[in-house]
DNA sequence: TGACTTATTGCAAGTCATTTGCAATAATTC
DNA sequence: GAATTATTGCAAATGACTTGCAATAAGTCA
């Protein structure tokens, strides 16, 4: 565990977040840290299991917290890109494909696009 | 329309399929056409509402035909990375957002992960 | 503590899907 | 059918992400 992981663990948050997002976090917040060593610290925690990583639209993937308690969903906005969580019920969903398929789901992304709330004003 | 376009067009489904499979599909079918004009003419779909463009996880992007009465969402296989369609009931999350949230959602994305039947044998 | 082994960092350079510039060609308009 | 406009396809660029490699920092064991 070096100082860099430390950092990059400390501005991961149950928020998505893109690498330069982080990137430019740890710059302003006293530890610079290399994209490069972001990157492989990233796919690190996601391989161990402590970090979700999710690739949207906007060609950027973003990474968070791993949380059974903190499982949700995301709403992207269209104009500002902005990403929101929302936690959704999501288990008539899982359901209704075991019913009607032999599927096996072992997890799942729901992305919803729209307008957000300081956009529409 | 060329005979480019119409070929394209006539090789899109209802099922997500990626710009190389097109390309392949287009190469052993009659007509080759060139991966730009494809990238482009599928882009001018999308503009015009006539294809939805779905980025998966493994960084391809995926086209198919937009159609109302053909709403869906999407397994894909961990193991083989093959695309099956599904029907779902989306309306109740959509109901749950609107209830919790100021977001006005204009659309989404629903991708499953999991093991697909064949792949379980 | 200090020498040794192993893992991590960060730069440069590579990869790969996708986009863009541009000249040649094909549609469309009149 | 000539003039205008849009589309094609090659080559080269873009941009997120990855890899090679030498330098450095952690962890280990005496």
């Amino acid at each position: 565990m070096t100082i860099q992981r430390r950092c990059i663990l400390d501005s991961l948050t149950f928020f998505p977040q893109s690498v330069f997002e982080i990137s430019s976090f740890l710059k302003t917040h006293g530890t610079p840290v290399d994209v490069v060593t972001i990157y492989r610290t990233l796919n690190c925690f996601v391989e161990i299991g402590i970090a979700g990583k999710t690739k949207f639209k906007d060609d950027f993937s973003r990474y968070e917290l791993i949380s059974e308690a903190n499982h949700h969903h995301h709403l992207v906005c269209d104009k500002c890109g902005a990403v929101e969580d929302i936690p959704l019920d999501d288990k008539l969903l899982i359901d209704e494909i075991n019913k009607k398929t032999n599927f096996k789901v072992k997890s799942h992304a729901l992305e919803f696009f729209g307008i957000c709330t300081k956009c529409q004003q």
